[in-house]
DNA sequence: AATGAATGAGCCTTCATTCAT
DNA sequence: GATGAATGAAGGCTCATTCAT
């Protein structure tokens, strides 16, 4: 039955996406996986080959999986004005990082794309291609419209840099918020209010950045 | 011959700053450490313990040298306003995230603090107490000086979050941010532009969260 | 279709003899073999049960044909004299134990005879007494017949084993060999002339040990 | 108590020796030799880095105590004619390559040796240039002086190896020559009965080496 | 007849730690 | 104060084998 080989492989990949983020590579182990999977040692190597190439398969579906749930025009209606869609491509980026198991199963892998920011390994190489860089260019694209004129790239990165920033460290340094400040477990309610902050705050931002004149642009430097 | 013991426990614990920076703490290796300090395996374990031990060592002697090195108030005017303050507690959070081992020996360790937001060492514990809440709280009455009203926790502490976000992020991400967009070497240049953004960006959120009524605040859920 | 299964077990056999001469048999994986034979892992076990009963039958074969392609009267006229007969004898000893593999597939399986000498498998056993005691008896009556009296076993039996050794030794050793002396690659013209070498210095040992007398003899000892 | 630390690191060199020489490097498990040198597995792995390399201070021990402990010239008058020195030459390889434990630890590592010369490991090619080769350059100088005149490479080579292969040829097919004919356990009595019957054996095969014209000698070819 | 999936045993290695000196 | 030797635990991986299909 191919649903049954396709089930192991599955459940496998399943929990290595939940003990990857939550242990991290290293601190993970076959072991451990192979059991929460409730297949032998051997079947991962069997299906994945070693415990590198799970872990490349599972960021992928991390990805993959995210981005097709949760795309940047969640809940966007069709013409809808720039400022919208930066609230709708925050939003999804926090239900991505964030969103917990009862919704669809990518729970605590948050957590796997924060490691792999701060140390990223040989298969992020492939995500950033794939994934990171056309989100980027979405990104670009919207605060360019917000702007009206084009500031230059020495404005425009920065400003794509700290809305994600703002968006990653929420879901990166989640443990740490809780223990330090507010409520943030990733409950639907708390991330739709979070989303809406970084957002406004977003949006003051880039508005003071357009007009601050003395800031470099491409062409003083 | 205590200066030759001293000697050696300090090499220990600068050669572990760098290298749990690089690799974290389960990848590092005591044996790596003991190497590059030059000294035998079995005298870390003489020095400090364990490398649990060390760790908690190498963690407190970061924070400290690092809010010694770079105060929240550097180059600050004593009568300076509100936004001078933000904009000096950004620059030295920038340098004490990022500085490079030329400036005086942390390289690599902002990349330490990053690991301990993503999931926080029992030794971190600590460290929240001593540096990070009241740090924030610093941050706190700043926000508070310019907004120039309370405006409730719910608006309050996510400007706390978004403004220290946006600085992790840049030290954090650093190698992928390396790859995607700009060149954000950690050289005094690029902190200082960096950390000049992210302030104006900063004050256009606070300005726009001030204005916003219809955000919740504490009173209102 | 039967044709396909002979076709792939004959597949699997072939493959196996080589892989098992190249590598020996437990550093030979059948992984490796059935990749080779373009056969499932699988078949093999179904073919020949498990990976002792094939290595099994790859040494009879190996044996099999090495004397029905090679009998030890190759190229020998039937009223010849025993002198002749032991060159003959020899020859059919180095191509059995060297012929490559354009001559018809036995190549590199000398290796594999040179390993079930150092250390035996069980299937070794059966090689012996169908085998190897045959044509140690035939070399027998040779060494007898060329010396005219029979001159006890304790002269006899190791004239048997130097010839032999000389024999085996040049197809066991033959990578040192290759190191340390001449070329002895294992084609026509060198297999001829080695061996016609052998036979010679054979005879004149024949002759030396026939004319000692003070070698202890059966009943000496 | 460097003789505590001694003891175990040659306790393992010295079961490993018995061992690798009984079972081959591959089936041989670091297990079994650590529990039969009574030392922790770690241990091996801290005083020999790997398997392999144990296996490279074993063939560097196997060698290095057999020249010494038996050398060619082993009981030989200094004034010995060339017969005589290949007397010597003959029944000091036989001891090397068959002296059992009782005699002074390399019991078995005849056998090691066989395997080697089937398939050589890594760590062979330096015992070649320091052991083997200079043994064979003094088995060609006996040789030469035994025939009086240089016969050429194409009949003095083989004349080395089928002396050598008769005595390494005892030695490696020690289980099988047991079966299949003599009694050739290696008892003092048994090798140096085998080995005057070697050196005899050879004479006879040099002198009528010396005496066939009809032999290729280089010039010939 | 033949296969893909899955297993259990076993192997080598690495690591942090301890102990005697 | 500091070290070389040795340990026990655990980890990733490979292999021959089996089972359901």
């Amino acid at each position: 039955m191919p649903s049954y080989n396709a089930s192991a492989k599955e459940r496998i990949l399943d929990v290595a996406g939940e003990i990857f983020g939550e242990k991290g590579f290293k601190n993970a182990t076959i072991r451990v996986i192979a059991r929460a999977a409730r297949v032998n040692i051997a079947a991962i190597n069997y299906h994945f080959r070693d415990k590198e190439s799970l872990y490349g398969a599972v960021l992928e579906e991390v990805f993959s999986q995210g981005f097709s749930r949760f795309p940047a025009n969640m809940d966007l209606a069709p013409d809808a004005d720039p400022q919208q869609r930066l609230r709708a491509f925050i939003r999804a980026m926090f239900y991505r990082l964030q969103s917990c198991e009862g919704w669809g199963g990518i729970a605590g892998r948050g957590r796997l794309i924060a490691r792999e920011l701060v140390d990223p390994s040989p298969a992020f190489e492939a995500i950033l291609d794939r994934y990171i860089k056309p989100h980027r260019d979405l990104l670009l694209t919207i605060i360019l419209d917000i702007m009206g004129t084009d500031p230059g790239p020495r404005k425009l990165m920065p400003c794509v840099l700290s809305i994600i920033g703002q968006c990653v460290y929420y879901a990166m340094a989640s443990p740490v918020i809780r223990r330090i400040s507010i409520d943030n477990a990733p409950t639907e309610e708390n991330l739709d209010r979070l989303a809406e902050f970084v957002w406004l705050f977003s949006l003051g931002g880039i508005a003071k950045i357009k007009e601050e004149t003395h800031l470099p642009s491409k062409e003083a430097v």
